[in-house]
DNA sequence: AATTAATTTAGAAATATTCTAAAATGTTTT
DNA sequence: AAAACATTTTAGAATATTTCTAAATTAATT
């Protein structure tokens, strides 16, 4: 019976989150993780719910991107001034950033190595070492 | 007679960059390059003109950041969803980010190397890499 | 079923940035 | 130095993204 398991997969997040499994969460995820890795903006998700006529509204959008993130579900991209976007790829790794469409895609952490940087001041740790390459197209 | 020094070194600057010296942008260049590097945003730097009792407005701040930047002044940082800092070190670089009160440290770009990460893709060349090491409170 | 707690929502608000077109200023030519 | 021309500045509106608020709904527990 096909269309169950994504249901299952999107509960099991919830669950591993400690996530009340809503109507509103569970569609976002099954969109969020049923399916590549992917880097996405709240309006661009809120689009594809719409589209899949789910109804759930923005607000809700940015709460349950917000409430993913602080589970580590999605990690929280931000490349460009006024636009955010969330990754569901949340291990290791880095981007290429395309200046001029807007894309991003995703470096293995593994493939990059950042070196000899200095120690964290005193009181404070490395939450995350983020490495973006940005790209601009080639000239003629 | 002190107080000419900064002016020349502002109007040296817009003639560099091809950009008349009108009286907004040399007290901006005052403002911005007249002192140890930082990192600011359009609304800070605004305030500090109004402080300075410079009449600017804050579009013309916003057009003399990007005027400067694309010149090649200044270099613009986006860590923060909706919030842009202007960086008057042009040099090689990266940054420590403290995520607890938003300021943004430099890292001399001799001081980290970036390794081994894949060629830029077909049609593209890379613009430039950024590092940001985000730090965090130390945990008690 | 009643109670309690968490979630969703519409709409407003806050924030950041860009746009527009008119006024002002700077530069070049006569 | 006036006239002509080009660039810059500006107020204010517009756009865009994100967050907030408080009321309505839904989920979980008793
Ligand atoms: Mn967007
Ligand atoms: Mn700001
Ligand atoms: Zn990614
Ligand atoms: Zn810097």
């Amino acid at each position: 019976m096909t269309g169950t398991r994504p249901f299952k997969h999107a509960l099991d997040r919830l669950q591993q989150a400690g996530l009340r499994p809503t109507r509103q969460r569970l569609a976002l995820a099954r969109l969020l993780f049923d399916k590549v890795d992917r880097h996405i903006t709240a309006e661009q998700l809120h689009a594809e719910a719409v589209d899949a006529e789910v109804q759930v509204s923005l607000a809700t959008v940015y709460n349950t991107l917000h409430q993913f993130t602080d589970a580590g579900l999605l990690r929280e991209v931000v490349v460009e001034a006024g636009r955010s976007y969330f990754d569901t790829n949340t291990s290791d790794h880095h981007h290429f950033f395309f200046e001029g469409n807007g894309n991003l895609q995703d470096i293995p952490g593994e493939s990059v190595t950042v070196a000899h940087f200095p120690a964290a001041p005193a009181g404070t740790r490395v939450a995350r070492v983020d490495v973006i390459i940005r790209l601009a197209p080639e000239e003629a």
